[in-house]
RNA sequence: GGUGGGGUAGCGAAGUGGCCAUAACGCGAUCGCCUCGAAAGCGAUUGGGGGUUAACCGCCCCCCGCGGGUUCGAAUCCCGCCCCCACCGCCA
C-alpha cells in the first residue's frame, strides 16, 4: 500500500512514478474514489458529531423534555444511518482498488518494462575453465545420489524431489554457515510459521496480486509461504516498536512453497524451479533514514556468502518494470552454472520501503509519535538453487565434487566422492 | 472437541445502558521541585487512527479482542468468530 496522501497531493508525480513500472490502471479512479471518501466521510462525521450532541441531551433532559429529544436524536441517527452506509462502501471500493497499487519504483531504479531491460552491473568471481564437458546438476545430482526427481514425481508430482544423502548433509550445512555468518551480524534466528493467515499474506504484498502463486488450505483459511519474508515480516504487525530497537534483524529458516503456476515445461528436471524447497533468509526493520544504509548491508551478506562458496556471479538490477509488488528496488545475484551454460537467480534483495510497514502497522515511536518503519529483505541462502550452483563449480573431471574450504567444517567432508 | 473463567492504556486493574474513555485506582516511564548527588517525598505529563489546515494551534470523528445486531444512546444487553487460562476428552 502506498500512502494515498502522496496522489491526493501530488497526483502526477505518482503517475510518472508508476508509468516507469509500466502504469496501473485506474490511478484517477483511485483518487476519485479516495475523494468520494473522504467528502462522505466529513458528512458522516459532522452528522455524528450532531446526534451525539442529541443523544447526550437526552441524559440531562427532565421527564417532561425526554419524549421530544429522543424522536428528535432518532430522526437524525435515522439520516447517519443511510450516509455511513454508503461512506462503508466508498471505504470498501477505495481500499479494494487501492489494495493492488505497487510500491512506487526508487529513483535508481533502471527504466524498463521487462526483464530483458534489467541492468547487468558487475560479475564477481572467477569462472572456472574446464578441459572436460562439464555435467550440468540434474546429471550431477543423480549420479551422485544428493536428489531424487522420479521418486518425488511419483509421490508428489512433477517439480517435488527427494533431497537424499550428500543432498541432505550439503543442505544442513550450507544453512548452519549461512546463519552463522549472519549471527555474528545482529540478525537473529527464526524459524517463522509457514501456514499464516490472509492478512500476513495481504501485509506483505503478496495478496491480492499474486494469489495464484500459493497453496492454500481452504478449510483453515490458511496460506502456505513462498518465502519466509512473509511470517518475518507479520512478526511485528500491529506494534509500536522502541526506536532504539531498530534495526531488527531476522535470519529466517523455513521450507518454501510456490505453485510454479504458468511455468510449465521451464526448468522441469532438477533443483532449479520445484514446488518446496528451504531458505534461509535476511529481513530487517529499520528506521526509514536509514533502509538504504541497511538495503547496502543486506546485499553485502548475500555477495560475501557466495564469494566464500566460491561460485562466481553477477549483479543484476532489475529495472522497474520486473519489480515484485512491494519491491522499491530489487537486486538479483545470478550464479554461473558451468554445465548449464547460464546464469541462474540464486538471491534477490528487496527494498520495500514503507509498503508493507503501512499494511501490517509496524511503527516506532520517535519524538513526533508512531511512524511506520521500513522493511527489507533477502535472500541469505536458496538451498536448492545453492546446490545446484555448488555442484557445477566445483564438479572435478572424475564427476566428483569439491566442498569449498569454508564449508568443509560444516560438511564434515571435503569431496562427494563419485560413484 | 466439551465445560467454566477471561480479553479495557506500557503493565495490573475498576467500570454491568447516558453524569465512564485519555478511561478511577496502583505500578512503570518522562519532566520539574527538593538534594552536593541520589533515594524517599511532592507536582506535572504520560495511547493509536482519521478529517479539517500550506503547516501549527484548535475543533471534530473513530478505537474497550474481532465482526454483526438491539437502542435516541453499548465496555455494559443479544448473536457469530478469534485468542488466553483452568479442568475434561482425544492424540503423541
Amino acid at each position: 500500500m502506498i500512502d494515498l496522501r502522496l496522489l491526493r497531493d501530488d497526483p502526477d508525480m505518482v503517475a510518472r512514478a508508476y508509468a516507469k513500472r509500466g502504469g496501473v490502471e485506474g490511478l484517477e479512479q483511485i483518487a476519485e474514489l479516495d475523494a468520494t471518501y473522504r467528502e462522505l466521510l466529513g458528512e458522516v462525521e459532522s452528522g455524528r458529531a450532531e446526534h451525539n450532541r442529541a443523544s447526550k441531551a437526552i441524559g440531562r433532559a427532565g421527564p417532561d423534555e425526554r419524549p421530544a429529544a429522543i424522536a428528535e436524536a432518532k430522526t437524525l441517527a435515522d439520516k447517519l444511518k443511510v450516509l455511513e452506509t454508503r461512506l462503508d462502501h466508498a471505504a470498501r471500493a477505495r481500499d479494494e482498488a487501492a489494495a493492488y497499487l505497487p510500491n512506487l519504483p526508487h529513483e535508481s531504479v533502471p527504466e524498463g518494462l521487462s526483464e530483458k531491460e534489467n541492468v547487468v552491473d558487475r560479475h564477481v568471481g572467477e569462472i572456472p575453465q574446464f578441459d572436460f564437458a562439464a555435467r550440468d546438476h540434474v546429471t550431477l545430482g543423480e549420479q551422485l545420489g544428493i536428489f531424487d526427481g522420479d521418486r518425488g514425481v511419483k509421490t508428489s508430482g512433477s517439480r517435488f524431489v527427494y533431497l537424499t544423502g550428500p543432498g541432505v548433509m550439503l543442505e544442513l550445512a550450507l544453512v548452519r554457515f549461512a546463519l552463522d555468518s549472519l549471527l555474528d551480524r545482529g540478525f537473529k534466528p527464526v524459524i517463522p510459521p509457514v501456514l499464516v493467515k490472509e492478512h500476513a499474506m495481504f501485509g506483505t504484498g503478496f495478496l491480492p496480486a499474486d494469489e495464484h502463486e500459493f497453496y492454500k488450505s481452504e478449510r483453515d483459511g490458511l496460506y502456505l509461504t513462498g518465502t519466509s519474508e512473509v511470517g518475518l515480516a507479520a512478526m511485528h504487525s500491529d506494534e509500536i516498536l522502541q526506536e532504539s530497537d531498530l534495526p531488527l534483524r531476522y535470519a529466517g529458516f523455513s521450507s518454501n512453497f510456490r505453485r510454479e503456476a504458468g511455468t510449465y515445461g521451464k526448468d522441469t528436471k532438477g533443483l532449479i524451479r520445484v514446488h518446496q524447497f528451504d531458505k534461509i533468509e535476511q529481513f530487517s526493520f529499520t528506521h526509514p533514514e536509514d533502509s538504504w544504509d541497511e538495503y547496502a548491508t543486506i546485499r553485502a551478506n548475500q555477495e560475501r556468502i557466495l564469494q566464500t562458496l566460491e561460485i562466481p556471479y553477477r549483479v543484476v538490477t532489475m529495472c522497474a518494470g520486473d519489480l515484485g509488488s512491494s519491491a522499491a528496488k530489487k537486486v538479483d545475484n545470478e550464479a554461473w552454472l558451468p554445465g548449464a551454460g547460464r546464469y541462474l537467480e540464486v538471491t534477490s534483495a528487496t527494498n520495500a520501503t514503507d509498503f508493507q510497514a503501512r499494511r501490517l502497522k509496524v511503527r516506532f515511536r520517535d519524538s513526533d509519535g508512531a511512524r511506520l518503519v521500513h522493511t527489507l529483505n533477502g535472500t541469505a541462502c536458496a538451498v536448492g538453487r545453492t546446490i545446484v550452483a555448488l555442484i557445477e563449480n566445483h564438479q572435478r573431471p572424475d564427476g566428483s565434487i569439491g566442498i569449498p574450504e569454508a564449508l568443509r567444517p560444516y560438511t564434515g567432508f571435503d569431496e562427494i566422492k563419485a560413484v
